[in-house]
DNA sequence: ATATTATAGACTCATCGAATCTACAATAAA
DNA sequence: TTTATTGTAGATTCGATGAGTCTATAATAT
């Protein structure tokens, strides 16, 4: 079990997409050339965060991707479950219904474990990224926007 | 992202063997039997819990499978690390160390995250499914156990 | 109009979960 | 010691899905 690449394209774009001036927009070129790899399948990835609401784009000229809302106001728990999806890690394997689901400790402890990662998923913000990044990753992502 | 099949079969095997009499061991056909899974696949998972330290096998005729340590002292951490292994669920996509991998914020929320859902398997054990289960799934266990 | 940029869909490829099959080793009971 | 029983290991298969490519299309600023 393990994250997908998406969701670490995701953070890192809208890490990135935070050290912008506010307002502005940016393509996918560089923002795929940054993380070495393709800016069709990095669309794709950015078209779901589109859809999920947290980023706008704009087709064009002087088009590309954009944050809607402050990145204080952006949580790791909207970027992973934009990736990711609402499915919970476990799920019952049985179908018909011989147990009572409702009251099934199995499910009820996964469930519960799960809850607490996301909880705290929730309480860190993309601010706290930009805000502790490691100064030679900010340069970093600042050179290589040319 | 989701936990295995593999985790599913082995949390419910080691809850079975919690409702066998102390030292008692059971064959892996029934144990299928009841998860509505192949004998041979099962056994490939019990194996790893046979590794991890979790239950003990024995081949021949009284053979099969039994706890080692009571119930009580059987965490859902243990079984779930012992199926899907220890690899975190987020790894750092750059291989190169251009960025202060130890400081990373990225990493690190995801990681902490990851560890508040592990702290709270590691808090619930099996004995506490044998209590809280539902009778009905108990009685159900019992009597396909034959 | 035209260059630029995002989007959508079909498609490919590799990986891995899930499972099967078979051969083999170990053990208790006869 | 033989024999039936049971777990183990390896090779192999199958399907789903993550990951990515390619191409065509739509939208927009200049
Ligand atoms: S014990 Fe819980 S998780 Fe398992 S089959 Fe029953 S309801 Fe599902
Ligand atoms: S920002 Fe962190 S997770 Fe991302 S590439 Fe750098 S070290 Fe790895």
């Amino acid at each position: 079990m393990k994250y997908s690449k998406a969701t670490n394209y995701a953070l890192h774009t809208i890490a990135y997409l935070g050290l912008l001036p506010s307002g502005k927009a940016i393509g996918v070129k560089p923002l795929a050339e940054i993380q070495k790899v393709s800016p069709t399948y990095l669309s794709k990835v950015l078209t779901t965060l589109v859809k999920a609401g947290l980023i706008v784009s704009a087709p064009g000229v002087k088009g590309g991707y954009r944050l809607i809302k402050g990145v204080e106001d952006i949580t790791f728990l909207d970027v992973v479950q934009a990736v990711e999806g609402l499915n919970p890690l476990f799920h019952c394997s049985l179908d018909n219904h011989v147990h009572d689901n409702e009251n099934c400790f199995i499910q009820q402890t996964m469930n519960e474990a799960e809850k607490k990662m996301e909880d705290h998923l929730h309480s860190q913000t993309i601010a706290q990224v930009l805000k502790k990044i490691d100064q030679r990753v900010s340069d970093y992502l600042k050179s290589e926007a040319g």
